[in-house]
DNA sequence: AACGTCAGTCGAATCGATTCGACTGGGTTC
DNA sequence: GAACCCAGTCGAATCGATTCGACTGACGTT
């Protein structure tokens, strides 16, 4: 195992030499950095973490906390965690995954033993029990979505503006002549949970409704297929029937194409879809005009955000991130009575 | 910030002996090891992380490679990196996610500086760059997936058994009466890189075709959508047509749906559809007959055996888990002619 | 020639936990 | 009562890098 005395011997200079080279932090003649970067070369050198990260105290890596309960999973948590992963690396982060169903246990876990200097949270509940625990040691922090409101004192976020969001989705629905739109909206659990996308997402949708004098038929999800179908059909056998259908709760939109199939209705002839918030790549909603929801950019703002705390940056708590929503590239929404 | 010398001045011991209390390697006095548990609560005390490892030249870390095509994300990756976490963490190991396009160069960067002490290899291709920068370093490791041919002192790995899947789907098929069977292989990249996944699977649907006597019409699979709608139609459109179709290259499914729904025809009555190797607990593939690939099956085997290498069990390497193909609960393959 | 300056380098302390050998005092043995 | 043993605890060395103050010459100044 090769450490710095070796390369400090076999350059013939000082430890603290060499890493003055390596940190760049003294000035250092050109020779003695030349033959001091020859034997890192020579010797295949690099510094242990743990000994750095002892010393600094910094230890250069990250935590994503995904909530987890078990044998369930959502794919936007993986998605997520590839992006921030990335991300991390560009600001010289790595990124330790946390998949604690707990969540709290973990993290104060990796934040006390200084395993990471700073963590992102998905998901994140109204009075998240994380956040607390967080706020306890002082641990720098950065949320992806945001709760219900916040108090002064929250740790920085980042989200897509749900309610503009929800909003755009409607107006391109009416600028098109839809006069009646169905909105899908989130689960029941995610309601009763005061989830922020799921409350600020309906309320953008009732509001642009209103401001352009469209009809708006509001149903929430739900997670068990039959009542998802019975729903669905409720909405779609009404008469008159909504022409669009704007959906945010997007697991189950295989099923709800495959009900709308067997109502007869085709997309989008009878019936125009239009996605709030499906992820990048994915093969079904790319068939179909959507807003989604921007990771790449809201992973970026994340890691940014807790890197700054992490570094001392000035006050950054309160600070955040809301993302205007746009309609993705893809096909446009279709007009009524096509 | 609570080290182990206040903890051992607040309980009036040594901080050795309050190391013995936390490891347990030496007999400890009941009085003793009560006093200093209730310091550590009290002070709220946890080891940093980086002294523990510094000397112990273990890290308990693991990191999780995967491969990343800038731009490309494969929601499988997603998945397997929340399955392994899940599993590392039962066996006290941390997982670092560790996304660097090259892989070489942070996989290397990770081995040599101790911040893990073993590594699950993700998508792993022949002769894959990051299996000789390991073995180079005699760092642990453990595949997903196998590549062509292993040679004696390839990592251990896991994988499930390709062969015997498609082989599986066939026979499935056949037993329910269909003599005519479209295989849908793995897409024209994926042989071009000699994918085991793709070789093996499309070898076992062949076999397993030859010796039960059903005709089998192989094409290759694509990304670029215009082709594979071409090739779809003009194996669903040849005379007689095949009654059934078993599909190895689940990305583009919503696609080939729509396109067989395009041509007229209904699944499963028209056609029947078979998937191998879908993720489990996706939408689209539970309405359909199928054999899942077992995520989590497949992280707990990576992830304990490359824990086994790093705890310096017997030999290891040659090592590895095959896993036998079932059908997934869910609808059954329906008959020809239904 | 004496002194000050400064670039470049070195030595030693330090971060916090682990671990080995050594020590202590009460009990056992003959 | 001397010799021995053992359970339980302590002290000090150690892991490897960082960083601060101090040192050394070479050079410039008067």
């Amino acid at each position: 195992m090769v450490t710095i005395k070796d390369v400090a011997r076999h350059a013939g200079v000082a430890p603290s030499t060499v890493s003055y080279v390596l940190s760049g932090s003294r000035k250092i003649s050109d020779e003695t950095r030349a033959a001091v970067r020859a034997a890192i070369d020579e010797l295949g050198y690099h510094p242990r973490a743990s000994a750095r990260t002892l010393r600094r105290a910094r230890s250069e890596v990250l935590v994503l906390a995904v909530p987890r309960e078990p044998g369930k999973y959502r794919a936007v948590d993986g998605r997520f965690a590839i992006d921030i992963g990335d991300t991390a690396r560009e600001l010289g982060y790595d990124l330790l995954l946390m998949t604690d169903p707990d969540g709290v246990r973990g993290l104060t876990r990796v934040a006390r033993s200084g395993l990471a200097d700073g963590a992102v949270l998905m998901a994140v509940r109204e009075r998240d029990p994380r956040v607390a625990a967080l706020r306890k040691h002082g641990f720098p922090a950065a949320l992806v979505g945001h709760g219900d409101e916040s108090e002064g004192d929250d740790p920085p976020w980042v989200d897509l503006d749900w309610a503009a969001a929800a909003g755009l989705a409607v107006r391109e629905a009416v600028a098109v002549g839809h006069r009646r739109i169905a909105y899908w909206a989130s689960a029941d659990h995610e309601f009763a949970a005061r989830n922020g996308y799921a409350l600020r997402g309906l309320a953008g949708a009732e509001a642009a409704a209103r401001a352009s004098g469209a009809e708006l038929v509001v149903r929430r999800s739900t997670v068990d297929p039959e009542a998802l179908r019975a729903r669905l059909a409720e909405v779609l056998t009404a008469r008159p029937r909504p022409t669009a259908l704007l959906v945010q709760h997007l697991i189950p939109l295989p099923l709800l194409l495959e009900e709308i199939a067997a109502l007869g209705l085709r997309v989008p002839d009878d019936l125009a879809v239009v996605l709030v918030g499906s992820l990048p790549d994915e093969a079904v909603p790319r068939m179909l005009p959507r807003i989604e929801l921007p990771v790449g950019r809201m992973a970026q703002a994340a890691v940014r955000l807790v890197v700054d705390a992490v570094e001392g940056a000035e006050r950054t708590a309160g600070d955040h991130e809301l993302i205007a929503p746009r309609m993705a590239d893809g096909p446009p929404v279709a007009a009524p009575d096509g």
